[in-house]
DNA sequence: CAAAATACTGAATATTCATTCAACATAGTT
DNA sequence: AACTATGTTGAATGAATATTCAGTATTTTG
């Protein structure tokens, strides 16, 4: 009479996943993926080596399945497309506010993960197809509308968009690489940078 | 009683080690750092495994030594104060282009020192002592005299230069991650940044 | 409650290298 | 040629650690 599928079961069953890429989460960010033990990872969950991989396939799976949690909580918040409905000056500082509000909190994660990603081909595709091809794809979109709308002037808009999520990725880099300046000052960069971008840096001829 | 210090002994010894050098930067861009081997150096190199210790410390003491190598290459190119004495719409598009012709041919080297220099303290505090801080620091000076000569308006000096700094590592890395858009049309960003950069984006007023 | 199924444990296994070093090779010196 | 110094070799060592699995505990079922 059980039923095949228990939803009890598999509440458990989510929750010890959950709880072992909590602990495994931690541990990559603290020690790298590398260095980071199996032993380590279950000492942190508080489960034995061996349970690891009654949830898992190996070590690296782990990992991937930490890429596709933050790839989730991240998605949710791609909704670019409003922007164009409001201010778009307003807009362009909320969305480079939000962006980083989504990144900088999980920097140590990304210490641990993007280099796996650099080197890992089944990490770097996931990545690829699942966040910075659709992220792009709706980012142009974005950008050709404001364009026809006449608010952007009529950038090259493959480029502007790999230059604007390129420049998210470098500035946490710098930061996890030991710059304190932009770790003191993150707050600050939407302003500065949504400035910077639509207004240019030249003085103007008048 | 051979001199303390023969000049051809140190040439060849020099030789040598720019050998194991180069080897060790082919086989980390191609597989990274822990998953590249000693043995993989060494046959690269056309040495057997224990010569590698010989002119090295360890594994980790080539990277460094690439890393520094790389360095050296890069500082060469970095005198951005020259561009105050010329128009500095062109200087800002060469400064640009410049930096990445240097980056880019060596991306793969990137690839593999990176995700290293990310986990590893020692490497990173290299790396931000040897090229960050000096780079931010020339970069600064550089704008600071564009703003009192009235070339630049008045922005965040520090975070300008980061935001920069940040884009060429970040477009880099989006391309590492298998964005084939900028491995494509990388001498075209330039033009395009530079303009971005000094105008804006946003359509002028009138 | 007993039996069956499932989950968990962690010591043992097996593999993968970084590193060492005794033996060999080469070049330089007298 | 004999001797010394220095460079090179690669098999052997040892440490690290991902993964397995036989045994134990827990939960579910009839």
């Amino acid at each position: 009479m059980a039923e095949k599928q228990d939803p009890i079961q598999e509440m458990v069953a989510a929750a010890r996943r959950t709880q072992i890429l909590d602990a495994a989460t931690v541990v990559f960010a603290k020690k790298g993926f590398h260095r980071a033990t199996v032993k380590d990872i279950a000492q942190q969950a508080g489960v034995a080596d061996g349970t690891i991989y009654t949830y898992f396939e190996s070590k690296t799976d782990v990992l991937l399945h930490i890429l596709q949690r933050l790839n989730q909580s991240t998605e949710r918040e791609q909704d670019f497309a409003r922007g164009t409905e409001q201010d778009f000056r307003t807009f362009f500082v909320t969305y480079v506010r939000q962006r980083m509000t989504l990144l900088w909190p999980n920097a140590e994660v990304f210490r641990a993960v993007l280099p796996e990603m650099l080197v890992n081909p089944e990490l770097r595709d996931l990545y690829n197809e699942q966040v910075l091809v659709p992220t792009f794809a709706i980012g142009e979109k974005y950008f050709q509308q404001a364009i026809q709308r006449g608010i952007f002037r009529p950038i090259d808009v493959p480029l502007m968009m790999r230059t604007l999520a390129g420049t998210f990725i470098g500035l946490l880099i710098i930061q996890l690489l030991g710059d304190k300046e932009i770790e003191k000052r993150w707050e600050e960069i939407p302003e500065v940078f949504a400035t910077m971008v639509l207004d240019g840096v030249a003085a103007k001829p008048e």
